[in-house]
RNA sequence: GCGGACGUGGCGGAACUGGUAGACGCACCGGCUUUAGGAGCCGGCGCCGCAAGGCAUGGGGGUUCGAGUCCCCCCGUCCGCACCA
């Protein structure tokens, strides 16, 4: 048969370092993975997580890429238009705290770090349209970034806002309420997290809340990232109504303002003995009574010097937590009126900032009442077996004039439409998402576009004079202040309505606001018109495979979800995209020595060493065989020599003039060459079914295995006839193309000529799938006793007559007739006895 | 505390819908090949036992002809949220 033997190749050992070093120049030059918008194709669009350019990739960088690149190659062989772009999440701290320790400009080491990092991609062969990069500190991004922040504006989905924020000491900056942890610090730099009252700006999620819990629903992602999501939005439905402040004689006073409270559990209304408001509530100075002013003063001043992580513990004796204010208010349920509290643990920051107290029902509230004295009375009927305190469980009513007997769902019910005949609340939903504070006291970021005026106030930056890029004639302080506060330049404005000068504003927004549309401008990367044109998001979007950290959970793929639709909702982005991310696959950590591998742990492996010693090809395969990729890994885990040696072993299989190819026979297909051929189509069927579903590790698992067989075959079977063995071989490197791109398409060339990545994905004769006889297994009482070749075709008498001409199986059954026969054929007989 | 995931050889892991437990790799052991290398090829490798056979998927029950897989209880590990009214 005629083979093109390609001289450079033969029989020369495996190289990766030549190999791939030319294959990904290749790839660059023929701009193999570039996709224009109108491409026949049709469109699929993957995505890996947008990178922050610390410098050369990482372990976690490697692993990320490796799958989404292990996705595009795979899809483009399907036939598909492959989006695969790249870009840099390029503004961010840890550039500007360089700058302030040694002087280099962030936009220097930025773009550094960007090449670094792109050249690291290109050496782990992933495959980019790197003409559609795109990187958040570019002007040309900016200017969009900006112009988003001026339709959201417009939309009054921005708003500035004085707003108790959290102040990292260390960042010198606020951070949103999603980059604080729960123990009080800082994601980033783990310093504690102060609170201070600032203004800021803050971008409207919350307006989007019942969206976002709902279209979760519909997404192909993990069910712990939906999960963490959903507890996130945290809704909750209940009531909110007032509670009347009462005179001396306890009677509800009419002409002051009732004190909201918010409830999920109006139905327990009756057993409500006592108030709480949060130290924080604007009407405290009002609700507390002379005598007790002193004492709230002092407890209200003992909560400022306590760090957050302090105050929100659970530890902490409960009549140390809260104070008696004086005031009381009326139960607008039984007409009696109550004591009010002040405690450190009601939040002014959700709901009411007041809750009513139900101890019956509520362990904290049981608690409370017995730390002040208060009283308590149960509305719920515990079982007869109940021994606790509080009681939460459902049950009738009890106590509880008109709502006596209802069960809990109904009473809140009745309880609701009470409140609602007489004007005193209403049926109410809360979240406990927040909006998204994005102002940042920083220098690298997207300025903010506004200026203020003396006689305007606030102004917007007309969007023709965008971009407000950043002045590069900074001087980094060691105080962190950012550089633009002092920047005349910078600061100098004019005001866009009446002319006269004006301050532009030194704020620069969160960079999470960078990641949550670069994924549109991807599909547009060129336009000068606007972010991006709805004909070309509309085709690409939603993103078909979006791959990375499960550390971005809330987070970013939050921020972007809100940013899809709000720009769907304003006419930017395609009216039906609601959703930016249609399916999404996260991988696993890597650990080394039991911590996760990071920069600031100092336990870093560097992917240099093993690309320059093993290559790229054996890191990739390493990455997909060690784990499933959803899971962590440990590094000591990882087998790049196993890996490496494989790819020598495939490397020997199939390069022309190998060993293993000397000694090929003509002549009729052999019984054993008819094995392989059919070996060669079931791996066909399984790579395929097993990159569609994410199985990395057993596909590397099923390539190793075939070349086993392959080769036992080719040394038993004294020299193998050519076809099968050339189908066999071929059909490995298309279906390991995606996984170890430079050596396959190195082998291909110089077995077949031509481009392997232009080679479409190889389909499974299902004819080839089926055998003619199979191995049958002979259950005795559920125990495999025997095992029998036997015709696929078998019907289930066949099955019992064949499983009984089994020597074992008649020694066991000694006589004895079976008692029930279970027969599955052509898999299983069970004779039970 | 609430929510989620999980528990299989010395190790990482296979086993898609209940039907041959341990694929594949690592480690280890043996053999071959004049080969000295970070080699290659073949074979062995759950536990107990000479064997026949028995026992095995965190522990205990259950459903079923049959359970790693389904149900209940318990133990343990990891992750997320955590005074949210």
């Amino acid at each position: 048969m005629p083979r093109s033997v390609a001289s450079s190749a033969v029989s020369t050992p495996y190289d990766p370092q030549a190999i791939e070093a030319r294959w990904q120049q290749r790839w660059l030059d023929d701009g193999t993975y570039e996709v224009d918008n109108d491409d026949p194709r049709p469109p699929y669009y993957v995505l890996s997580m947008y990178p922050y350019p610390s410098g050369p990739a990482h372990m976690g960088h490697v692993r990320n890429y490796t799958m989404g690149d292990l996705l595009v190659r795979y899809r483009t062989m399907r036939g598909d238009g492959v989006l695969s772009p790249i870009g840099f999440d390029s503004f961010g701290l840890p550039a500007e705290n360089a700058a302030i320790q040694t002087g280099t400009h962030p936009r220097i080491n930025t773009e550094a770090n960007i090449e670094l990092l792109s050249a690291s991609l290109r050496r782990i062969g992933a495959a980019y349209d790197w003409r559609r990069v795109v990187k958040s500190h570019d002007p040309d991004y900016i200017r969009w970034t900006q112009w988003i922040f001026l339709k959201f504006h417009e939309a009054g989905l921005v708003y500035r806002g004085e707003a108790p924020v959290n102040w990292c000491p260390g960042c010198v900056t606020v951070l949103a309420n999603e980059q604080v942890l729960s123990d009080g610090t800082c994601e980033r730099s783990g310093d504690v997290v102060e609170h201070r009252d600032m203004e800021q700006w803050f971008y409207r999620i919350t307006a989007y809340a019942q969206e976002l819990l709902d279209d979760l629903d519909d997404l192909e992602w993990p069910n712990k990232v939906k999960v963490m999501q959903r507890n996130w939005i945290g809704r909750s439905e209940g009531a909110e109504f007032g509670l009347p402040i009462a005179d001396v004689d306890g009677n509800a006073r009419t002409d002051v303002e009732p004190l909201a409270v918010f409830t999920t559990r109006p139905d327990t209304s009756f057993g409500m003995t006592f108030a709480v408001i949060s130290p924080e509530h604007p009407r405290i100075d009002e609700l507390t009574t002379d005598d007790r002013r002193d004492d709230v003063e002092a407890f209200r001043a003992s909560l400022a010097g306590r760090s957050e992580i302090d105050r929100l513990s659970t530890e902490g004796a409960l009549d140390k937590r809260g104070i008696d204010i004086g005031g009381r208010v009326v139960n607008p349920f039984t007409g009696r009126d109550i004591p009010l509290f002040a405690a450190d643990y009601v939040l002014m920051t959700y709901g009411t900032g007041a809750i009513m107290a139900v101890p019956g029902q509520d362990q904290r509230d049981w608690d409370f009442a017995e730390a002040h004295g208060c009283d308590i009375v149960r509305t719920v009927q515990p079982p007869g077996d109940f021994d606790g305190q509080a009681y939460l469980g459902d049950g009738p009513a009890i106590n509880s004039e008109f709502l006596d007997g209802l069960h809990v769902d109904d009473a809140k019910a009745a309880a609701i439409d009470w409140l609602e005949e007489r004007g005193l609340g209403e049926r109410t939903v809360n979240y406990r998402l927040r909006d998204w504070l994005l102002s940042r006291q920083r220098y690298w970021g997207c300025p903010i576009p506004i200026v203020y005026c003396d006689d305007c106030g606030e102004r917007p930056v007309p969007v023709e004079d965008l971009p407000i890029d950043l002045p590069d004639d900074v001087e980094f302080m060691p105080t962190g202040r950012s550089p633009l506060t002092t920047h005349q330049g910078f600061l100098g404005a004019t005001c866009p309505a009446c002319g006269g000068a004006a301050r532009r504003e030194t704020d620069t927004m969160d960079t999470f606001v960078d990641s949550s549309w670069y994924f549109l401008r991807f599909t547009d990367p060129w336009n000068e018109e606007a972010p991006f044109d709805t004909a070309s998001a509309s085709r690409w979007l939603a993103v078909d495979q979006y791959i990375g950290g499960v550390e971005h959970a809330i987070l970013h793929l939050m921020y972007a979800r809100f940013f899809t639709k709000a720009l769907a909702d304003l006419g930017v982005a395609p009216a039906g995209l609601r959703e930016p991310f249609a399916r999404l696959f996260t991988q696993g950590m890597i650990r080394l020595g039991g911590a996760k591998m990071s920069k600031s742990k100092g336990n870093l492996i560097a992917p240099e060493e093993i690309l320059d010693d093993q290559g790229a090809d054996a890191l990739r395969l390493a990455h997909l065989q060690v784990k499933p990729p959803q899971e962590d890994v440990d590094w000591e885990d990882f087998g790049i020599d196993g890996c490496a040696k494989f790819l020598a072993r495939v490397w020997r299989l199939a390069v022309p003039g190998g060993d293993l190819a000397a000694g090929a026979r003509d002549g009729s297909p052999t019984a054993a060459d008819t094995e392989v051929d059919k070996a060669t189509h079931r791996l066909v069927a399984r790579i395929t079914d097993e990159y569609d579903r994410w199985s990395y590790n057993t596909a590397i698992a099923g390539f190793m295995e075939f070349t086993n067989l392959v080769y036992r075959w080719v040394q038993a079977d004294d020299g193998p006839h050519g076809p099968t063995l050339d189908a066999a071989v071929d059909a490995l490197l298309l279906l390991m193309a995606p996984a170890a791109p430079h050596l396959c398409a190195e082998l291909w060339e110089a077995r077949n000529g031509g481009h392997l990545h232009e080679q479409s994905w190889p389909e499974a004769d299902p004819a080839m799938l089926v055998d003619d006889t199979v191995t049958m297994v002979v259950q005795v009482n559920g125990k495999v006793r025997d095992r029998l070749e036997v015709p696929a075709d078998l019907d289930e008498s066949g099955a019992e007559a064949a499983a009984l001409t089994s020597d074992k199986v008649a020694a066991l059954l000694d006589g004895a007739v079976p008692r029930k026969v279970i027969a599955r054929p052509p898999k299983l007989v069970n004779l039970v006895v």
